[in-house]
RNA sequence: GCGGGCGUGGCGGAAUGGUAGACGCACCGGACUUAAAAUCCGUAGGGCCGCAAGGCCUGUGUGAGUUCAAGUCUCACCGCCCGCACCA
């Protein structure tokens, strides 16, 4: 019998589900429908084993539930704007060939590139749902989007400070700062004032943080992150009058601890510092030498405390008479609540820290219940937990509940402040200065301000002549792109050259597969039948960004009447890493996993030589560690439904799993091992013969048959592939067992463990389906039911145990009644030797399970 | 620092509070073969006793606890991983 041709038979079964648009979905059918999303990758250029793990995954998923009559929905596209490819050309351009190549076309040939390897996979995708972001019929729409949300105040353009890169004359995103330097040219970052586009986000902040508690089918740990990221509290917004007759509004949420406070903090971007410091030489010292300090992990960590008395004080809100010093802190951010704080040391340890420091007072405000108010004293470590309220005067003895209550009446009553909810979360920051990327509809005119392009104008197409010689965006220095006039008045003005943060083109391509040839934005009806989203799949690195800002664009589509949803995706999935084993030369320079040889002995040298390798530990592949494995070598050497199979095995999806050439190549000897059960088979009956009853090893295998489409049924429904695989193998091991019984028992084993793995192994199926004699394909063939009867077994094997310890089992039927199990576990040879005559206090059965003798 | 997760054979990992180690990989023994590869069969947590069948002890990071019964629940500790980070 010839091998299993992998190469062959996927090719060719590839095209015949092509040829019959076999995955190609239709809006509209009586069937329940199922949308399988996994993240699109941005194309570039080829695809790595991270790709092939999480689209095998959503396909197994597709396919399986497709089998179950599900009107699946399984699309593909590409998230291809991006900086590589700017980078690509300037790269090019930098290397003397300026031979024209643009962002456009590289990204394209990747897409090209790629989309041929997704296919090789064999996925089930209906490509005719194919789009990339950066397809002007794409962008158009997002470009009205953006004006549908301008309208509705979910977008205004404002000042931010942002990271500036003099080098390369750009915006960094804060993940592009490395060490306070720009990533790509090394140059220390700015912190510079620039009009910038946001996305109001923050209206939704409330509501995107109790709609976390609904996503039942989401990861707690990713809705925990998402939560932390908002970061809601509760707390009170109140002023300080100042000596110089001014006032200053601080955020606390620790009103309570008001009579502690030893001092106020101004941030060093606090407006009010910036106009003492106007006047104050030392000061500009001061906040220049606060802005040194770096944005590193370890800086911040390592940061000391830094202040700088203005000389000012600020009257207690309930006792005029008490100054407390107006100090300016490294501390105290101004991105967060109003950029100035009230101190209170002895009940926050950066307040205690300051005060240490600057030699302020500390007094307990709050103590503990068991402690005596006239003892209790703070050391170097603020006491944050609950307590009776003390040296606070008209608070004495109250909770920290009661307190807070009672200090925002008082408060509230003077009209001093007021109870307010402050949030971590801020707009979002959207417009990027580069050329690669969705243009923002927005016009500039001199005389009537910042105005939208009219609709009638998209898209506002970007031009393909870009020069990357220059230094910054393109588009600023772009002879026509820019140049246009105002809709209001008609007179000259310019387009707005930033471009869209590329997370806004991910934020709604989920609503545009529904139906991509819609001329708006998204088809409302097919948005409306096909979202949300009945599993997405992709990594955790997305928990917040991407997946917050969906969040929130589908709260937009909703707002601007686009959608009648807000919660994009009902599961989420987030599957691990792939990872390789590391090599590195004697001078540590890193190794391709090629150019290394295992030897027989453990030892590992470069191939062809005796120098030795230093094989590391198993990491996430990555270009720079040069660990990585590429798909398409494996498929050529193994064929696409081992390496499939392979990056279900084992390792739970949600967790890292470690490639191996062993493990492929294990999986290479099972796909062929099902294909010799079944191409070695002699004589089955026609497809559809009766079973007839039967007994013995014939039995045996109907059990294992049904007990492992029950059981791959489940695993495959809670995404536990690992265990779905291990069924798989279960059932396999039976057939060998119980081949010579044959017959139409045989056939239906066989038949079902080729369904069973279609999913999983889509093309080794349907040749082994033809095989079996079957006319159709597997892939409109429905998924096997389990007979209940068989599943279940006549008899169990229960153990019994004496004080807990196994010291035998008994074999007795199915339901067996309590007083019988325990009779028969009492007269076990076993047991009886071991209880040595003992008589038992007490016996405990569980039946179908277990037998206690408690002695 | 705060928040979360995870610790099970040589390895990846199974296990509704109920026979720990399913299934796979690797290893070892055997069959087939002139030989090798491939394939098939078999043993296997560790230790002890036994010619053998089998039996006993021990065992899920450490220590306590709850329970007839704990990998699973509770508390403390140790180790590793992830996220956030001067958020008032």
């Amino acid at each position: 019998m010839a091998r299993y041709n992998a190469r062959e038979s996927e090719e060719r079964w590839q095209r015949a589900w092509d040829a019959r648009n076999a995955f190609v979905v239709s809006n509209d059918s009586s069937r329940p429908k199922c949308y399988v999303l996994e993240m699109f990758p941005y194309p570039s250029g080829r695809i790595h084993m991270g790709h092939v793990r999480n689209y095998t995954m959503g396909d197994v998923i597709a396919r399986f539930r497709r089998a179950q009559g599900f009107n699946v929905l399984h699309p593909m596209g590409w998230d291809a704007f991006g900086l590589p490819a700017e980078n690509a050309a300037r790269d090019n351009v930098n290397a003397g060939k300026n031979s024209g190549i643009n962002p456009r076309e590289w990204t394209y040939a990747n897409i090209a590139a790629m989309r041929s390897e997704l296919k090789a996979l064999g996925l089930a995708i209906d490509w005719s749902r194919e789009f990339a972001t950066c397809d002007a019929e794409y962008y158009k729409h997002q470009q009205k989007l953006f004006l549908d949300f301008h309208k509705q105040d979910l977008v205004y353009r404002s000042e931010a400070e942002v990271n500036w890169d003099p080098v390369d004359m750009t915006v960094l995103a804060n993940e592009q700062v490395i060490d306070g330097r720009g990533w790509r040219s090394g140059a220390v970052v700015e912190r510079k004032k620039l009009a910038q586009w946001f996305f109001r986000i923050t209206r939704y902040s409330d509501d995107l943080l109790a709609a976390l508690d609904r996503l039942d089918k989401w990861p707690e740990k990713v809705r925990l992150m998402q939560k932390n990221w908002i970061g809601r509290s509760e707390g009170m917004r109140f002023a300080f009058d100042l000596s110089n007759g001014g006032k200053v509004e601080v955020f606390s949420t620790r009103p309570d601890t008001l009579f502690g406070a030893s001092f106020v903090a101004l941030s060093p971007d606090h407006p009010l510092t910036e106009e003492l410091a106007k006047t104050d030489v030392k000061l500009r010292d001061f906040i220049a030498e606060c802005r040194k300090t770096g944005t590193a992990e370890a800086e911040i960590e390592t940061a000391e405390k830094l202040g700088y008395d203005t000389g000012l004080t600020a009257a207690h809100p309930f006792d005029p008479n008490w100054k407390l010093p107006v100090m300016v802190a490294n501390f105290v951010l101004m991105g967060y609540g109003t950029g100035a704080i009230f101190g209170c040391p002895a009940h926050d340890q950066r307040d205690l820290d300051f005060a240490r420091k600057y030699k302020l007072p500390v007094l307990p405000v709050v103590v503990p219940e068991d402690a005596d108010p006239k003892d209790f004293e703070i050391d170097n470590e603020a006491y944050v937990g609950p307590g009776r309220l003390a040296n606070s005067r008209f608070l004495d003895g109250l909770s920290v509940e009661a307190a807070k209550a009672e200090v925002a009446k008082r408060l509230e009553a003077e009209g001093r402040g007021t109870r307010t909810v402050q949030y971590r979360l801020r707009d979002w920051l959207a417009s990027r200065q580069r050329a690669w990327g969705c243009p923002i509809p927005m016009i500039h005119c001199g005389k009537c301000g910042v105005v939208p392009a009219p609709a009638s104008d998209l898209p506002i197409r970007l031009p393909d002549d870009l020069d990357f010689r220059v230094k910054g965006n393109p588009l600023d220095v772009h002879p026509t792109f820019k140049h246009t006039t105002c809709p209001v008045c008609g007179g000259k003005a310019t387009r707005e050259t930033d471009t869209l943060d590329t997370f806004v083109d991910s934020s709604w391509y989920f609503a545009r597969f529904a139906d991509p040839t819609s001329e708006d934005p998204v088809n409302r009806d097919a948005v409306n039948y096909w979202l949300p989203v009945d599993q997405y799949i992709g990594g955790i690195e997305h928990a917040i960004l991407h997946l917050l800002y969906a969040r929130f664009f589908t709260r937009g589509l909703h707002a601007t009447g686009w959608a009648a949803l807000d919660e994009p995706f009902a599961a989420l999935f987030t599957q691990g890493m792939v990872l390789h084993e590391s090599y590195q030369d004697e001078t540590g320079s890193w190794l391709y996993p090629d150019d290394v040889e295992k030897r027989p002995d453990g030892s590992a040298v470069i191939k062809g030589s005796d120098r030795p390798v230093t094989v590391g530990p198993s990491i996430r592949m990555s270009k720079s560690k040069k660990n990585t494995v590429a798909p398409m070598s494996m498929i050529d050497l193994y064929g696409a439904d081992a390496i499939r199979w392979f990056m279900l095995s084992d390792s739970p999806p949600e967790r890292d799993v470690d490639w191996s050439e062993a493990g492929a190549e294990g999986c290479w000897k099972f796909v062929q091992r099902i294909h010799r059960l079944v191409f070695e088979v002699e004589a089955l009956p026609p497809p559809g013969a009766p079973i007839g009853e039967v007994s013995g090893s014939a039995l045996e295998l109907r059990r294992a048959t049904h007990r492992a489409i029950a059981a791959v049924t489940e695993d495959l429904a809670a995404l536990r592939f690992n265990r779905a695989v291990a069924q798989a193998y279960t059932l396999t091991n039976a057939i060998q067992t119980h081949a010579d019984v044959g017959g139409a028992v045989l056939r239906e084993a066989l038949e079902a463990i080729v369904l069973l793995a279609a999913p999983m192994m889509p093309h080794l199926a349907e040749t082994c389906w033809e095989a079996l004699g079957h006319k159709t394909l597997v892939v409109d063939t429905p998924w096997p039911k389990a007979d209940e009867a068989l599943v279940r077994t006549d008899n169990v094997t229960i153990a019994v145990q004496i004080n807990g310890k196994r010291r035998g089992e008994i074999t007795v039927a199915l339901d067996t009644p309590e007083a019988e199990t325990r009779a028969a576990a009492l007269a076990d040879e076993g047991v009886r030797r071991a209880l040595e005559g003992k008589t038992p206090k007490r016996v405990i059965v569980v039946p179908n399970r277990i037998v206690n003798v408690v002695t």
